[in-house]
DNA sequence: TTTCGGATTTGATGCACATCAATACAATCT
DNA sequence: AGATTGTATTGATGTGCATCAAATCCGAAA
């Protein structure tokens, strides 16, 4: 884990804000942000905050990959979501002013800006138009969450399997020019499974059976699909 | 379902405010919304809105139960939550702008009171105070539902009731002189085998098995818990 | 290249919950 | 009281996924 140099002192530019929570600030308001931001660069494995500790402030992912994840008492644990370049993490925790009850990892080199909790609050203030982003970007969330809640307990395996790769399609898939749609998947076989809220070793099989019906093709993280209109046919049937 | 006369005109009270977003509003604030609710009484079994139709405002739950529900498909449906005096219905959907995901369905004989998109938008834009109260009610929502999904993705049935008793004790229980803790459950069985993600018939069974270990008694939608402890116990075991 | 340790797969088996069908129960109406 | 309708329970059976243990694969270190 290193101090990065604050990206030359401007970890917040416009094309960054674009498509983010930070949007709607100003010039001077990124600036601003930019100054008081403390920027480090981690490698997998990394945590960037632990289920349990105190929420100071947030984390914009400006580079890489984070697992966020909640493990219980049995050793459960739930990846419950993925964050990427422009995703605030845990701003909801800060803003409740209550700890952490997730633990962020990082799943691929990533460098990250940090935000104290009181700099968060007083630009909140000053600028209503981004108290309300961010309300939009919270619609959006608790939108998602309850779109994968229902799909988790009314969705077997496979179909929930289905959903993920789709989700993953669009950030991680390209169509090859005989029209195979081919992703490659940015984390491992495990994680996957907790994604989708099963073991391994069930994945794996559900995976078996999948090639064996010829919808996909798996090698290491790289799938293959022939057919795309095939698997969400299935969803449908 | 019959148009009340706005409670007087004045649905949004100083004492209704208190404890929901609502909170933060001035005196004339609340007026202004008042003058503009549209205020209904509705009997069980009626549908305040329907998924897939668009979303022109919100609800606000002024007195009774409305349960919030997601249908797939295949018929499967799933309670998503509960709410009560005080929360407001649908709000992230308006926010977005998007259609409902959801039905909204009187389970208790509830009086709610619409205020459309414009107005909302309006007061939200006037006092930037009341956005930030609805992140933070935002905040809070997503805190539950990431903490309901992780339950329901690690824990068994029993687990899951127990947990189900336990959140519905804070609104419904009383102890008795004897120390017993009753609870007047306001749902059907069937609404609590949606809430927790599993058919009647085995929430039937897995209530029938805890009557025989003892922990509790169930007698339609009355449930008498001599010991709170042990149950509590129980999910730590 | 060999070796080692973690990730992934395979196999055998068990269990929790779903499913389908029948029955019991409770509330309302006649 | 008897009929009717919806809600809750019980029984028999099936299945999807978990579990535990072993085998295999694969990349990093030596």
């Amino acid at each position: 884990m290193t101090n990065a140099p604050n990206l030359n002192g401007r970890c917040f530019q416009r094309d960054y804000a674009r498509g983010t929570v930070l949007r709607v600030l100003s010039g001077d308001e990124l600036n601003w942000l930019s100054d008081r931001a403390i920027c480090k660069t981690r490698e997998p494995g990394h945590n960037i905050f632990h289920e349990g500790t105190e929420c100071t402030g947030i984390h914009f992912v400006h580079e890489g990959l984070v697992g966020v994840r909640r493990s219980d008492v049995d050793g459960n644990s739930v990846l419950i979501r993925l964050a990427q370049r422009g995703d605030p993490l845990g701003y909801w925790t800060m803003l409740l002013g209550e700890c952490h009850q997730s633990t962020a990892e990082v799943l691929q080199p990533s460098h990250t800006c940090f935000i104290n909790a009181s700099c968060m609050h007083e630009i909140l203030h000053r600028n209503p138009a981004f108290a309300m982003e961010f309300l939009r970007h919270a619609s959006r969330d608790i939108s998602k969450a309850q779109e994968r809640f229902c799909q988790t307990v009314t969705l077997n395996l496979r179909a929930r399997l289905i959903h993920f790769l789709l989700l993953m399609k669009n950030r991680y898939g390209h169509v090859t020019d005989d029209g195979t749609l081919l992703i490659d998947l940015p984390i491992s076989r495990s994680d996957m499974a907790e994604m989708i809220g099963v073991r391994t070793e069930s994945l794996s099989r559900t995976i078996h059976q999948m090639t064996d019906d010829g919808v996909l093709e798996f090698s290491g993280r790289h799938v293959s699909i022939d057919t795309a209109d095939l698997l969400i046919e299935e969803l449908y049937s």
